[in-house]
DNA sequence: TTGCTGTTAGAACAGTGTTCGTTGGTAGAA
DNA sequence: TTCTACCAACGAACACTGTTCTAACAGCAA
């Protein structure tokens, strides 16, 4: 192997980039990986350019903005939730395992919740799963009105029951939220008891609840509600289910 | 009125602020004007600055940073929300008027929803909410854990259902909103059926419910929900409830 | 008067998203 | 083959952001 030719000085050092050519595609999965491993913080358009061995200017050939990229990467991620094909017989128990799977990608991705609020997810992979949802929705029995709510209601809840579990992917110490309960936990009980007798009281249900049980309960709770709207089975009003 | 004697010019002109001083309560009252007139990406510390007619650094001595600022600030409003004292008969109604009234702040104050995300208000006003919060919930029977969580979720609702709605204080031309729906609207609809058959079907229903309706509906789904976990009336577990 | 403490503020730091203007390579037309 | 569009690439810069450093200053106790 001879060792490539110096380029002489006075002919200007072009380096054609020997790395991977950009794409929207390279560009939306780099960032899922910057924001798997250090945050949503942590993912700037330099940062992603830096990782991507290019300047920011660069990325906006791809992409139209900071806004569209999360657009993107928010869609990538949501290929990754599992929606069960309805069996009516199961519907509550259906609809937790859709709301778990969908807990479950939300957790894996770090500030995959901030990523989404407010962001309606109408990409390829979004409106699949919107069709599939809805679908869900209309197995139980949901009147239309009830059951399209119903799926914005619920991908909500997971939103915000998420947000908080700023676990990077896989089992980190529980230390932290819990320091962070027993220190609110504290406060409260060191509130005076005549002004406050009920935070005082409920301190220790207030904080003891860990992120599993909150979601498994909020879930048992908005199901309870959305059943009693459901009609007996039977009467279905048309449109297939997959 | 004679005027004032300019200041010789080799005098170097120290102006003595002629204007309000700082204080920790003005800083927060004016980034709360500035909330309200222009939402939260206008209230940057130079803009508060300014306002102030002072440079940004000095907000610095009143206030730790920005985000214990919106701390503050968030505090500051949650003092407008009305939450009835408990009348266990009126339950599921009382439930009802503490989230209304929790909307209608939240929505009378520009992106506030957004500002309480992850935010827990333990700030005076705060706790005074979650104290009456907290005897509202026991007062419809619920077990001790279910209470605490349901004034979590409950709130969470209410931030999660105003985040869109950004509307500035007072009825605003409900144009904008509804066009953006009937856009997604038109877009479900031109979706090919025979892969998207829920989603072309459930256009109207999806798109068709306005923000008051959506919250209406949603509030009932878990106020029934929650009902469902009432122990029935009369056995009470202590502490007052004011 | 002398310290001292805490407020005021200009300047600056390190970062942000985005745009401008210029390159350079290449695909298509002549 | 030659010329010409076109467009990805990208350094530099713009207008910001939250925050800190530093020095000057005011009010007040000793």
């Amino acid at each position: 192997m001879t060792e490539p030719i110096p380029a002489p000085p006075w002919q200007t050092p072009k380096k054609p980039p020997p790395r991977q050519p950009l794409s929207q595609d390279l560009i939306v999965q780099v960032a899922l990986r910057i924001l798997d491993a250090e945050g949503l913080d942590a993912l700037s358009m330099r940062r992603l350019a830096q990782e991507l061995e290019t300047g920011p200017a660069s990325l906006y050939a791809h992409v139209a903005n900071k806004d569209e990229l999360l657009d993107l990467v928010y869609d990538t991620v949501l290929s990754e939730v599992e929606i069960p094909v309805p069996d009516p017989d199961r519907w509550p128990e259906q609809v937790k395992e859709y709301l778990r799977s969908l807990r479950t990608v939300f957790r894996s991705h770090r500030d995959l919740a901030r990523v989404s609020i407010s962001r309606i997810p109408l990409g390829p992979n979004g409106v699949v799963g919107m069709e599939r949802t809805m679908a869900l929705m209309r197995a139980g029995g949901l009147p239309d009105d009830i059951a399209a709510y119903a799926g914005d209601l619920l991908a909500s809840f997971v939103t915000t029951e998420t947000l908080d579990d700023a676990f990077p992917a896989g089992g980190t110490d529980p230390a932290t939220p819990r320091a962070y309960a027993a220190q609110i936990r504290s406060y409260l009980t060191s509130l005076p008891v005549d002004r406050f007798p009920n935070l005082v009281h409920m301190a220790g249900p207030i904080t003891s609840l860990d992120s599993e049980r909150r979601f498994e309960l909020g879930m048992e709770i908005i199901v309870r509600g959305l059943s009693t709207y459901a009609r007996p089975a039977g009467q279905d009003s048309s449109a297939g289910s997959g």
